[in-house]
DNA sequence: CCGGATCCTCGGTGATACTG
DNA sequence: CAGTATCACCGAGGATCCGG
């Protein structure tokens, strides 16, 4: 026992799924993990307020539990990593379900809300409408960052490729982003501020957002 | 601040989901509501060992949350139910979906497992294949107890109809329903050693089990 | 009986310091 | 870098009590 909280026992996959993963900040490494393996640190750094000793804990757990598994990364580094099973990669549809939910009641991007391109992942791949046809090849930046996406075949990836040529170049915040994706404020309005910029293709940068787009979940629920 | 968990504080719909629901007890209490509204009491027997004090407080925190709602039976009994509201009910795919992964790693039913048929509703409802076609009535029954359970328009649902007519009858116990459904017994034998009967179509008993079987998740995601 | 409120204890959580 | 050690604290768990 490493600290985990007290288990429900009862009989029931939903019971059984909060004693592996339903401990506070376990869902959070999990999304974490959901782009590929990563170092303590790099967790630490992604999960702003994390208590290391928390982390350790659950680290241990969840590895117990069969969600992730330590490894070590190839030569030369050798590098402790911590990556998710099949078994924890099958909730990352469930993650983004979730998400997606949690997502409805939360309003605009705060005022000073930086984050960087990276953490856009977890909403994009969220929002992605898998009925998208066609490729598609976007790239967004902010300053020195960037973050490719390429859409094809029904599915997102983010592509870590210096040679990455986009059919359109996003230049904007990452908390715009989510904002127009929300509903917010507007691809037009964004454009006319000056807080988005475009290369490349207008209609293809457009069409990022037809692409990415918050769905209502209650109405849809009806 | 009634006694919930610390929040996340993130800009991030998975951290607010979790703020909401992620608290222990929560995401039970939310199962529970999913057939409909119940009365303090009967949540309370629903989730075995919960302190009433947690129960309280977490009611509160899903009120407060824009989860479920409190409110007055219709007349003469007056009494005090909660139920989900729309923003609540919009959960009810998700936890299908993570009760399905936690399942996955879920055992054999223990050897003295019995519940009331009506714990069934929520393992019945993940595991229903959406692509059934035709409308099918089955009941199932055990002792005094009965569920009845229709599939219709790519549906179920539990009507609670004492002149309901069903195609077939399965008269066997709740956990043997699960290790059927997930594989660790056979429709056939457990009928031979007699812990199923059947009254109707036997075929269409049979049917009931292809209809609601267990999905294999890790192996899906590949 | 229903719907909690109160009290007390214990352990998980969080913050910080420290180490192989 | 990747954790462990220590400790204060507060939420969780359990029992009991109370007003309608």
């Amino acid at each position: 026992m490493t600290g985990m909280t007290r288990e429900y026992g009862q009989y029931c996959g939903l019971a059984r799924a909060l004693d592996l993963v339903g401990g506070r900040w376990s869902l959070l490494i999990v999304r974490e993990l959901l782009d590929g393996p990563l170092r303590y640190t790099e967790l630490e750094q992604g999960l702003p307020g994390v208590p290391t000793n928390i982390l350790a804990a659950r680290l241990r757990d969840l590895e117990d539990g069969g969600v992730i598994e330590r490894s070590l990364q190839p030569r030369p580094s050798s590098a402790v990593v911590y990556q998710l099973t099949p078994y924890g990669k099958a909730l990352e549809k469930t993650l983004l379900s979730l998400g997606l939910w949690g997502a409805q009641s939360l309003g605009e991007p705060p005022e000073g809300f930086a984050s960087d391109l990276h953490s856009l992942t977890f909403p994009l791949r969220a929002m992605f409408q898998e009925r998208t046809e066609g490729e598609h090849r976007f790239q967004i930046r902010r300053g020195e960052e960037s973050l490719n996406v390429v859409v094809s075949h029904g599915t997102v990836c983010f592509p870590n490729d210096p040679s990455f040529e986009p059919d359109a170049i996003l230049e904007m915040p990452a908390g715009l982003v989510l904002a127009i994706a929300k509903g917010y404020e507007t691809f037009d309005s964004a454009v006319e501020s000056g807080n988005l910029r475009i290369e490349g293709s207008p209609e293809k940068a457009r069409r990022f957002f037809e692409i990415f787009k918050m769905p209502d979940l209650v109405e849809a629920a009806r």
